[in-house]
DNA sequence: TTGAAAGCGCTAACAG
DNA sequence: CTGTTAGCGCTTTCAA
């Protein structure tokens, strides 16, 4: 039991044909004799050989696997998006290198460079903003990008998630058709576009439209954990506040606890609604209304259109960005 | 802006030096005049050289990426795992390719197979159960393998993880030492191990060392999923149960919200302890009792522990498996 | 300290 | 339908 390393060549001259020809069969290619293809196949099973997926792609400029940069594995609503970008790639027999970026810049530019260095057919990206800079790399590669569940102001780099400003808008119009009319909008950093630009954007739109003035106190900006809403009650209650409208639903699950735990009646004192629908919002009592966000085909979709990119299909999408249907639900915290 | 591809021969040419001096400088090789190096290094940025890590993984055979088995990205124990496996990987300048496996069978060998073909320096496998047909295609290969989080019942190949025995053993204890003598232990299949070996084997010797006799009708056998604990106080209530080991916390959370919501007391009525101390444990109100695992060290250690076997490091354990420490957290869920 | 040259294992024209 | 022949871009002896 030794380096037994087979390779390609032991296969043709164990069978007495080329080494293109075992490519040929390899690789499923049509021009091959049914009869020696028969052969090689044999050969190949007796040899146990294995082609080599480095020489491959050496030869090919191939690789079949595309990056994928996340900003924490760990957090489900990501790794909802992970699962559904794998399950298609692994559809379509591409691997996925996965790489944390906390959210980063630094660490997101400089895994980007070594998964273009590994030399990857596309990468996917998910990130909370994308700035100038990442996007002045993006556009240095000839390699396709897409981002998935992110969004790029910009709209210079194709994107897959759903319409973030009319899904909020739906969220608070059912918070202020129960006569609300100080509602907090608590979300991560303001700086990320998903919350500064869009959610605020819809969260402003909708209140306009009921005539319910804008009151820039009812604005939370805190970061995307369990903690941070943990004790964010006190200042909820110092602002008046009688709903709210949470970006995360981490936080959510926190903002939810720390009213309960101080001791108010939810929903009929304090109506919340959360945005990603994940399996907290029902593991928390009282259930949590919550936008829902198609997450595991946002990754999927994203995925597809990546390998459309990377084929150079023809039909790529004419707009860059492609959105996914949103909905929601209506559980215990609102009423 | 075309297909502008920078090679390794382009900046020796422009260097007006040898490839192989290009070589040398790329991968810190001390053999190189300072001068020639600094000429090299400014070549490279000028031409924005960046080096094909395929042609290196064909001519070095290291391709500094190591493959991750994982059951579901989406389940936090082992994305928590992955997380520990993927800093710890950067650390030491490898990356990952992840791939789901929903601790299938027939997955986990084609994915294994895919991940070899691309050359992986080495493989982290997690997963519920470990047969002896997967343990026979970790016995075929070369490439170093470690179970993160995972058992192996033989003992045959590496592994991380906790004395899952005693833990359970102390968290039992607790409930016994409440005065419950009829305590149900609801797990996902007993036919993984760490559930049907492990725990179980824990669960028996502590009601043993303290004189309760062993009841069938006391073992829950589900899946890992929060829906399947949703439905099954009814089930408890008929066996006549105090109390609960629950050996996965989503199923634990709907064990929980399942006698909640029958209207039983917890903990006076009815007291449960789980098993991962995931963010869950402390979402849910009650909040839970549970068994603590540092599982993000477990991937880390794992990582760690399989850098050693890549490198053939003289030190790697005498012992294949590696037991991280345990812990155990009261909370509201018991008395 | 540096260079020449032989691969690594496979694909991809190009002939035949 | 099959074989020949170049590489793909880099590492790695072996000499110098």
């Amino acid at each position: 039991m030794e380096k037994q390393t087979v390779t390609i060549y032991d296969v043709a001259r164990e069978a007495a044909v080329s080494m293109a020809t075992v490519s040929r069969v390899v690789n499923g290619n049509p021009n091959v004799k049914p009869a020696t293809r028969k052969k090689v196949l044999e050969v190949i099973d007796r040899l146990d050989y294995r082609p080599n997926a480095v020489a491959r792609g050496l030869a090919s400029k191939k690789t079949t696997t595309v990056g994928v940069i996340i900003p924490d594995v760990t957090n489900v609503y990501f790794s909802t998006l992970a699962r559904g970008i794998d399950d298609v790639a692994t559809m379509y027999k591409y691997n996925i290198i996965l790489a944390n970026s906390d959210d980063n810049k630094e660490k997101e530019i400089q895994v980007l460079n070594t998964l273009l260095a590994k030399q990857v057919d596309g990468i996917i990206f998910m990130g909370n903003h994308m700035d100038d800079q990442l996007r002045e790399e993006f556009k240095r590669t000839r390699t396709p990008i897409v981002l998935a569940g992110s969004v790029d102001p910009e709209n210079e780099v194709e994107s897959v998630h759903i319409d973030y400003v009319a899904a909020v808008k739906e969220a608070v119009r059912d918070l202020i058709s129960h006569g609300n009319d100080r509602i907090a909008f608590i979300s991560g950093p303001l700086s990320d576009p998903i919350n500064g630009e869009y959610r605020l954007k819809g969260y402003k739109e909708i209140l306009a439209e009921n005539n319910i003035e804008f009151d820039e106190n009812l604005i939370f900006e805190t970061d995307y954990s369990y903690h941070a809403g943990e004790t964010i009650w006190p200042a909820l209650a110092a602002a008046g506040v009688t709903a709210a409208y949470v970006g995360d639903d981490r936080l959510a699950a926190g903002v939810l606890n720390s009213a309960l735990d101080a001791g108010v009646k939810v929903p009929e004192e304090f109506e919340l609604v959360t945005s990603n629908n994940s399996e907290i919002t029902q593991m928390v009592r009282p259930k949590l209304s919550s936008i829902t966000q198609p997450l595991y085909d946002i990754g999927a979709v994203s995925m597809r259109y990546l390998t459309k990119m990377m084929n150079k299909e023809e039909d790529v999408e004419e707009d860059k960005t492609i959105l996914l249907p949103y909905g929601y639900v209506k559980r215990a915290s609102t009423k």
